[in-house]
DNA sequence: CCAAACCGTTACACGGCTGTTACCCGATGG
DNA sequence: CCATCGGGTAACAGCCGTGTAACGGTTTGG
C-alpha cells in the first residue's frame, strides 16, 4: 500500500540531493504519492530550509557540496531532535550506513532504489510508530528515578517505596503516550482492560493519588512539586509532566 | 542510541524472509549494528538452522513458503522455549499479530518498517530476555557470602549451611536476571523445566522460604534484612535485591 | 534396611492491594 | 455573589496474594 492513509496530513518532505537528475526522481517520485516537497542541492541550504519551513522528514545524500550529509544530520538532530531523516546512500558505502544510523538517522536507502521502495520507506518512517509501553524502563524527574522494572520509585539519600503492579502500569501508560492527556476511560481501557461508557468510579483518582503520594515521598517535599510528574488536566485527565525524561 | 551497549555480548541473529530485497534490507541493517547475522528464504531451513546453530534472536516472516511462520514459531518454542522470536507481519494483518504474540512470539515489527525501528525492536527483545544463567558463580551481600559453586551460603562466625541444587539453581537464575522481577511461571520454566499453564502450585514458594530460611540463618537477623537478598514482588514474583553483588 | 535429606502439596492466617463511598475544597461560570 | 462541577483524599471493607507450618512421598546415603 503507497497511497497515503486517508486520516494522514499531507506530508511535506525536503529533498537534499545535488545530482539533479536523481533529485528530480525523488521529487517526481514524493509529488506523484501525494506529499509535499520542498528540494535544495547542497547541506547549507538545506540546514536553513529544515529549521525555518515546517518540514515532516527529510531525504539527505551523503555527498554533497558545501556540507555533507553527516553535518547536517548531526546540526538537525539537535535542533529536533525527533525530525525524521533519511538517509541516501551510495551502493557499497557500508560504513556510511553505520554511521548514519549510529548518529541518529531512521533509516537509509541504497542507490540506485526504486520508486516503490523508496516510498515504502518514507511511507514507515512517517508512520510514527508509538512508543510500545512494554520498552519503558525507567523515568527521570529532577532526582527522583522512577524504576518500572523494578518497581520501585527512589530518590537519592532516601529509602526508596514499592509500586504496585497497577501504579507501575499507570506510569507506564502515560509514559508511552507522553505529551498528551489521557483521560480516565482510556486509562480505565488500557490499565484496568475495562470498557466504561462513562465514568462514576473515582479509582483512577484514587490510584494517582497514592502514586502522587509515594512520588512525594517524604514529607519534605512541597506539594506542587508533584505536579512536576503528573500533571493533571482539569475536565480531561492526567498526563505526564513534559520535563519526565523517558529511559528504554 | 542504536549501537549495542558495550556490556552486550555479539549476538548472533537468524533472518527468515522470503523476499530477497527485503531480506537483505534486514541483513544489512542488523550487520552493521554489529549483530552477527545468519539467513534463510524458507520456514524448513530456518528451522535447521535455528536448532543447530547457536543462534540468540530469530526475525520471522510470516509468510513463507514450505512452511510458514507459524508453523515455524510453534516448532522452535517447543524445542527451544526461551529463544526470543520476534514476527514480521504485513500491515493490517491484526490477526497475524494476536495469533504470533499468543503463540509465544516475543514481539513483532509491521512492515514496512524503519532500519531504526528495526533494531529499537531487536535490543528491546533482547534486553528482557533471560540471560545465561551458567556463570554466576558467588553472590555476596552484607556480610553473607553464597557460594553456589560449592552450594553453601555462610557468612562469619556462623556454620556454614548447604543449598540444594534447586535452591542453586533458583538463585542462579535471579542473579542472571538481576534488576527485573521473575514470575513464578518463569522459574518452573527454567529451574524445573516445567511448561505450566497457570500456577497452582506453591512450590516455588516453599523453595523461596526454604532459601530465606538459609539465608536467614542465625536468628539475630531482622526478618526485613532478608528482602535485602529475594525480594517479593507482590503480584509479580521475585527478584535479586540490588544490593546483592553477583561475582563471576 | 533405616534415617536423613529433599521435595511438592495442602491448609490457614495475615496483610497488602484495590474499588467504593463520602466529604471537602478550589475552580468555573453565571 | 452563589451554584455547580471536577478533583483530592481519608476511611473502610473485601479480596486475594503471600508466608509458612505441617505432612507425606521419594530419593539418597550409610
Amino acid at each position: 500500500m503507497i497511497v497515503t492513509a486517508k486520516s494522514m496530513k499531507r506530508c511535506t518532505v525536503l529533498v537534499v540531493e545535488d545530482d539533479t537528475a536523481i533529485r528530480r526522481g525523488l521529487v517526481d517520485a514524493l509529488t506523484y504519492a501525494g506529499y509535499g516537497v520542498l528540494d535544495c542541492d547542497n547541506g547549507r541550504t538545506a540546514l536553513e530550509v529544515a529549521l525555518e519551513s515546517s518540514i515532516d522528514l527529510v531525504l539527505l545524500d551523503v555527498m554533497l557540496p558545501r556540507l555533507d550529509g553527516f553535518g547536517v544530520l548531526q546540526e538537525l538532530r539537535r535542533a529536533r531532535p525527533t525530525l525524521p531523516i533519511i538517509m541516501v546512500t551510495a551502493r557499497g558505502a557500508e560504513e556510511d550506513r553505520l554511521r548514519g544510523l549510529g548518529d541518529g538517522a531512521d533509516d537509509y536507502v541504497i542507490k540506485p532504489f526504486s520508486a516503490k521502495e523508496l516510498l515504502a520507506r518514507v511511507e514507515a518512517v512517517l508512520r510514527r510508530s508509538p512508543q510500545r509501553a512494554s520498552d519503558v524502563r525507567v523515568l527521570r524527574a529532577g532526582d527522583r528515578t522512577m524504576d518500572l522494572q523494578r518497581r520501585e520509585v527512589s530518590r537519592p539519600g532516601v529509602e526508596s517505596r514499592q509500586l504496585t503492579e497497577r501504579e507501575v502500569e499507570i506510569l507506564r501508560y502515560l509514559a508511552a503516550n507522553r505529551g498528551r492527556a489521557i483521560d480516565r476511560s482510556e486509562l480505565l481501557r488500557h490499565v484496568w482492560g475495562l470498557n466504561p461508557r462513562g465514568i462514576q468510579t473515582r479509582t483512577v483518582d484514587m490510584h494517582i493519588a497514592r502514586l502522587r503520594d509515594k512520588l512525594r515521598d517524604t514529607v519534605d517535599d512541597r506539594v506542587d512539586q508533584v505536579d512536576h510528574v503528573i500533571r493533571t488536566v482539569r475536565g480531561k485527565g492526567y498526563m505526564l509532566a513534559e520535563t519526565v525524561e523517558v529511559d528504554p
